[in-house]
DNA sequence: ATTCCTGCAAAAACTTTGCACCATG
DNA sequence: CATGGTGCAAAGTTTTTGCAGGAAT
């Protein structure tokens, strides 16, 4: 499931990339967070623990970097900041989409296939072609409805 | 379809918000500018033309107004700016959807009531009670698969 | 050795806030 | 004329960039 650091060096190095410390750490830091969106300044405190040395900066460069080897996911949840997960569907296509609950703010995954057929239909009746879809549901969640 | 004066006054009336050239003339841009997704900055160059002692700030503090009234409707295209258009949905709760090319950057407009199909599974199988959804769809639209 | 990377600090970019004055109801 | 709104400038946030020193291959 996650890339370790042998397939992560093979990676980078594909694309003229070096294997750092800093890198490597980040990586993990968000695999070893899974389903939680943090931000780049979160990340950064959590690294700190394993990488003391690191500078905010080189946390934005890599999440960037990881970004664009689409090793994750950005996610936006309006609150200011942009927030990072790893991602799911590097071997699959299955996407995922967010419930939030607007009394609470939970987040919950979930995987759903229904999309598809909607982007059949964009193909069919707008001639565009869909790669990738970000979708977010607001609502009230199973333990808020109750309140 | 769009919101006159005197509606908009009595809308500002009821919630303590006094009628002002600056709101009347932001939501009239807005209005104007039906479908497109402008920036803060945007607003404040258009504005500026009816209204040139306007300024930014009262530009925020409008567009924030304006959406708490759910007259207009936040959009993150994730280029760094939070975009705004005029809500279409007032009156009825037809949702739309926006499918953003990956080449030209183009946004289209859909309007489609497939969603509806998706949200009720979340509420059987998440018992997650759905009131809004953003989507966005990315892809290749019609005028960039050619070249 | 060469190329790429990092940390730091400074700058950039977008948005919010404080305050004295002004406009609306 | 009381309340709330505005413009300006300053400050706040989040993110990016320049650069000299440092690490990876």
């Amino acid at each position: 499931m996650f890339v370790n650091s042998e397939e992560f060096k093979k990676i980078l190095k594909e694309k003229g990339f070096k294997l750092t410390t800093q890198r490597r750490t980040v990586l993990d830091v968000l695999q070893r967070n899974e389903g939680k969106h943090l931000t780049a300044e979160e990340i950064y405190e959590i690294v700190k623990k394993d990488c003391p040395e690191i500078g905010l900066a080189t946390v934005y460069r890599t999440i960037q970097l990881l970004h664009e080897l689409k090793l994750i996911d950005k996610l936006n949840l309006d609150d200011g900041y942009i927030r990072y997960e790893i991602g799911k569907f590097n071997n699959d296509h299955h996407h995922h989409h967010h419930l939030i609950c607007e009394r609470c703010g939970n987040v919950i995954e979930v995987e759903d296939d229904l999309m598809e057929s909607i982007e059949e239909r964009f193909q069919n009746n707008y001639d565009f072609q869909v790669t990738d879809h970000k979708v977010k549901f607001y609502g009230i969640c199973r333990n808020c409805k109750d309140n």
